[in-house]
DNA sequence: GACGCGAAGGCAAGCGATTGCGCAAAGTTT
DNA sequence: AAACTTTGCGCAATCGCTTGCCTTCGCGTC
């Protein structure tokens, strides 16, 4: 019907005024006098004008745009991730526009420069787990925008990094199974060329290290596709039948070992004890629930989406390296083994 | 360093030759010399021209930006729908601005509006559960901009609409319980304002009457928060004892039931069967797998940007009602009862 | 030699807003 | 009454790019 959006010529003409004193009428500017203020008002509501913010944005060289890379839609950690940067994004009048890598380098690469070209004020990226350098966002910074890696990332010194403290979140993981009694443990974890990965692994040998507990190298999974973990998982309880509690990397880790335990009869926790590191949602529905050191994906994704708008209004550019803690959420998953590392702990 | 984005005009300076020559030979248009063309795309390389699509957008009067509102980040299916939807966005060259209503109407009227001042060029909505109708897409109609609802929905003669086919999932399911010899199964829905709880509950109860089984009211849980699901289930099974099998309309509600009968000791499917409408996912963690029909959110995402996509592109505004049929899958949750009903479902 | 024509580019008007500066009329000051 | 201030508004440039139409030049044609 209409043809053609009305736009602020549309009104000026209505109301013989010019294009500029209808904008700063509408912009409630002291220049305008109150009875041209609602006389532009009225004009604009009866032609129902919608203002064009792409044109302001144009025109103030912002877009008010910020974009997230990810690597994938999971159904663990992304959905709270994304919930937390989403709201503050809103609340900052922000929008959030996403992209998915599909963890493919060549695709993270066109991303970042797609947001050049859209002219994103600010980008939020979870690195593809192809991604093994950083060249592909000199770019951004060559045009000035800024950047923070969140979550899925990889060692730089040249930007900012928000990330769980996962090497924290392993060792605590361990220490609380070893103190309660469990000397064999099997750890199982992600591919380890990501940071996020090697970290984990990380804390979780400096608690055996530090507790004196031998950890052989078998304890260990490195699963890289979830298919993986079944025979390893076997192949682990056969080599080592004293294993008497399992840990396990991530959410989608953790699920998988539930069912394949729960498949073979083992009994959780009396005849294996089961701990993770979660963003707290799986661990309630399974059975029984799942003693997890809990990293709120909400919370990642909120601090990210502050510290990015900070640097995007501030226009700072301080790198900075923040690590959020876990928190331990005790349910039913785990036993207390009896005497002696029990008495250990208690020294 | 830079100061200023590189733009046409400095191209233009730098070869001596208008922007608009700059322009056409970026764009290789046939209008300019081969020669010339090489100047240009040389300079353009030396000074790290980035185009500004923005601006270039609104000239064209579009955005190639399409809008998706929904009402919340779940982690059942949300990420599967999401990751379609984005897929296809992405292949065809537009970008996904993702925005969350909360669940309230409020919010996701001012959602609407801003999508009109961002002059999205499509917008693909699922609605909250506060949305009783659908006056606030109006003005997207008097901006013609497309829309299609998808999902979660209330019934509409004006809106291109793209659901799972509720009501035939959820007469399949109960057919399917029905004809393995459960007479008494207990029907766990969800809010039932909601056409997807209601379309859902109707074909359950569809599949009895056209089995000839009876359905007592009491079979029937409405659930309008998941906190309450323990209770009713509670009741439900003191009432009736006689509960062979439970049909969780979805996948949250499944996780729960499963877990709350696995708390009960329950087990399934000796003492009870379950089984569930799902995208697929959960029934794959839990023990033992669940039977299930399956929509698959990311099938339901990508036709859904085809249609938006095409709508924008034909400027057509057809309205259409598209239904996707779910598929079933069979795992291990539910069990075949003796005689009776067998004999019957042969029959 | 007048004419036509294609090739290669430039002019300038947009797209829809914002904003520095200028200017007239009215009000204040001295 | 001359000199200043306000008040209220318009002019025109600008954001960065695209595109319809015009111009210029060289060359073939009759």
């Amino acid at each position: 019907m209409a043809g053609h959006r009305v736009t602020l010529k549309d009104i000026a003409k209505m109301v013989s005024l010019s294009m500029a004193t209808v904008s700063r009428a509408l912009a409630d500017h002291p220049d305008i006098s109150r009875e041209t203020k609602e006389r532009v008002r009225d004009a604009a509501q009866s032609l129902s004008y919608i203002p064009n913010y792409r044109a302001r944005y144009l025109r103030a060289k912002h877009s008010r745009l910020i974009a997230l890379i990810v690597p994938e839609m999971n159904m663990f950690f992304m959905p709270s991730m994304m919930s937390g940067i989403n709201r503050v994004v809103q609340a900052n009048d922000y929008s959030l526009i996403v992209f998915q890598s599909d963890n493919s380098i060549t695709q993270e690469r066109r991303l970042v420069e797609y947001c050049t070209q859209l002219s994103a004020d600010g980008v939020l990226l979870v690195l593809s787990s192809e991604t093994i350098d950083l060249q592909h966002l000199d770019i951004l910074h060559e045009v000035s925008i800024p950047v923070v890696l969140l979550d899925k990332t990889i060692d730089t010194v040249k930007h900012t990094t928000i990330t769980i403290d996962d090497q924290e979140a392993g060792r605590e993981a361990a220490s609380y199974l070893l103190e309660r009694g469990h000397t064999r443990i099997l750890g199982i974890f992600g591919d380890q060329r990501q940071r996020i990965g090697a970290q984990r692994l990380k804390g979780f040998k400096r608690a055996h290290a530090e507790a004196g507990i031998p950890l052989a190298d078998t304890q260990i999974l490195r699963v890289t596709g979830i298919g993986e973990l079944e025979e390893q998982l076997e192949r682990a309880f056969a080599m080592h039948p004293d294993i008497t509690a399992v840990f396990s990397m991530t959410d989608e880790l953790m699920v998988r070992t539930h069912y394949l335990l729960s498949r073979r009869g083992t009994q959780i926790p009396d005849d294996v004890s089961l701990m993770a590191i979660s963003d707290g949602q799986a661990p309630l529905f399974l059975h029984p629930n799942v003693t997890h050191l809990r990293h709120s994906g909400v919370e990642l994704g909120e601090r990210t989406a502050h510290i990015l708008i900070g640097m995007i209004e501030h226009n700072s550019d301080a790198m900075m390296d923040v690590r959020i803690r876990t928190t331990l959420v005790e349910l039913g998953s785990v036993a207390t083994l009896a005497a002696p590392a029990r008495a250990r702990a208690k020294r």
